[in-house]
DNA sequence: CAGTAAGCGAGACGGTACGTCAGGTCTTGGG
DNA sequence: CCCAAGACCTGACGTACCGTCTCGCTTACTG
């Protein structure tokens, strides 16, 4: 038997109720006024706790809504098991690209991707909370198809996850248009070697912009 | 005949050395505080402007930034035309990467990238002045690898583009790793359809991250 | 003939407006919820004024108190001159004791006397910008008796205002009752030497506390 | 026989440690810090007591800086009796004088006198445990005078108060020169009536500001 | 001798105001 | 009409303390 982890710190507990109604206020604000008016006033405000309640848990919006987003919405997508890296490899874009469609969701992305190039220490933070989580996961699926001997040689696996979440955030940074399944059919062609059975669709000229 | 197009307005012409003056000032104030940092304030006083005469002439911090990027910074990238699609594509890649490996550079575009998600109407600008540019310039390669029938029935040209881009910005945003001629020639490799005499690497256990 | 001794500096002029609007609100309110609760934002909001603007003049919401009396206050004594220095003295006394029992003046000298205990740099500014014009205009008085021949030996002119001025604002800050005429007397009879013609009264048991 | 006055409550016991400890605690920051820098929580973190604690006893820092004077300085000012009037108001103000020159003592009087002025309630409270002790002492002098006969006819009693503790107030105050034994000595002159061979000094010229 | 009623240090809480920063606008005088 | 300077109103920042409210504990009287 070891003694308590906790050492029972003195002094009044953290509110959960707080915690939560600023979460709530921030997800709605950032909805309703955009990530650029949002304000810790605003969140204060609207969740009726104190502006240092804030400060004391959060160090900058952006965390908050970081949190906002783990607490509200469902970002969980499922790690496949079909059997082959192509079947996984589609599954896991399918499920991946839906969620990139969500428009609130990916709003609030958008601003937190933006605010980690503004702010380092935010940008650590996002990465090993958010980022990483999602190449950890393809890394399950290509570490699998590796074992079976299933994955092509080029690319890399760091590759497969650039390209794969690059083409997933470009869509949505740069060209604004929504990923849909398209796109992942032609990655997962491009990505996933030879295919059985999978006649390509014939080269007609297509206009591209 | 008709009148001149410009109505020749009557006042004192827009300052030449003014306008440099506060690019000039921008693109040194970003580099020594950061986007964060960064005030139409202190480009004015560093620049020896008025703020009003900022304020005339760009919208935002970030249209500053944008000018400032054209003028001060060298971002030719040549269109090569070397008789095959793969070769065109490796040196257009190897190009554009060399580019984001210059920290001065991406850590504009990257403020730039990230104004864009925050501001719709610098956005639109962002895209249309820049990131659309960059597509163009690989649409042109692409489009006499087309005639040539040299292009690979997938992906699409659009998604080419998606997942050159995509795969370059998500190192400069995401993981922060600059983008390696590695990782050109893998983009290639995928992209280029079977090459002639180009045998793949072993696939060596290669770990990921 | 010799240049201007305003260089004209370049920028927008000082708004006499909002300076006006700012004392007035801060006159106003200090009346309505008292000294404690008079706040630099609260003078900003009911000026219309930004915090900016007040800040940018004042250093100190009890600076801004002492030129709200100043404009606000109608504080001027005349210097008697009456031929003797009892009768000035007297005169001097009557009007001081007045303007110390006008409740909406003395409650904002109050609050300024309390400010001046607390802060050492508006201490220094108030007295030299309040204090010592009072002295200056006793010192005016007990000047002109003293070449007369007048003034008694003791106490020295110094002394002099340390007794009258110490005695009324005792009353006001210590005491709080209001300085009337029969005090002012007092000060005369002790302050003024022996008196042609002055009977004193007789001296009768009377209470004090 | 009727009850306890104190209905000797139960639970824990008010403790002295605590009640020291803070009033040693305001005693020290004050001077370290100024009455302006003087916060609830600083006297909490140096004593070691939790900011209820001081609630508890305390209506506020003024009150506890009251209590503090009150144990740490010795206020003590002896009321003489040595047979006449202006003897004893003699020994009775060079007392005061010479504690009115304890800048310890004066910097956490001027502090409270200050308070008094903007906290109503404070107010009352400073005036009946500090402000009216002094009165009462010095209007024992002028009792015994009075039976003596030895009282002048002017000031009143309740004015002689006002005189000697206003200049004392005043210099303290408003002029911040300390109050010297000189200035003691006039006072006597004008309060004491008439003195058998006090012979007044020449009147030369005199300076003053 | 258990029960219970304070008092205690600690520290989180909702507030209010602080003094600062920068935004974007307006005004001035000069070119 | 442009320009540098700089005052203006606005709004949010992040901080400091306020006075209050749990917490878990200690202490001491009471039934």
């Amino acid at each position: 038997m070891n003694d308590q982890p906790i050492p029972a710190r003195p002094g009044r507990k953290r509110s959960e109720e707080s915690r939560l109604a600023i979460l709530t206020a921030a997800f709605q604000l950032v909805e309703e006024v955009g990530y650029a008016g949002l304000t810790i006033e605003g969140i204060a405000a609207r969740s009726g706790a104190g502006k240092q309640t804030i400060y004391r848990w959060w160090p900058s919006k952006a965390d908050v809504l970081l949190d906002a987003l783990a607490a509200k919405a469902n970002l969980h997508i499922p790690i496949p098991d079909e059997g082959s890296y192509a079947a996984d490899l589609r599954t896991f874009l399918t499920a991946s690209f839906k969620l990139g469609r969500d428009r609130r969701v990916m709003g609030v992305l958008r601003a937190l991707m933006a605010h980690a190039q503004i702010d380092e220490e935010f940008g650590e933070r996002f990465r090993n909370s958010f980022l990483q989580r999602r190449r950890d996961a393809l890394a399950i699926i290509v570490d699998r198809a590796q074992e079976r001997g299933d994955l092509p040689a080029v690319p890399s696996p760091g590759t497969i996850a650039d390209i794969v979440f690059g083409t997933l955030w470009y869509r949505v940074l740069a060209t604004r248009q929504p990923p849909d399944d398209r796109l992942a059919d032609e990655l997962v062609t491009i990505l996933g070697g030879p295919q059985p059975g999978t006649a390509p669709p014939t080269s007609t000229q297509r206009k591209h912009r």
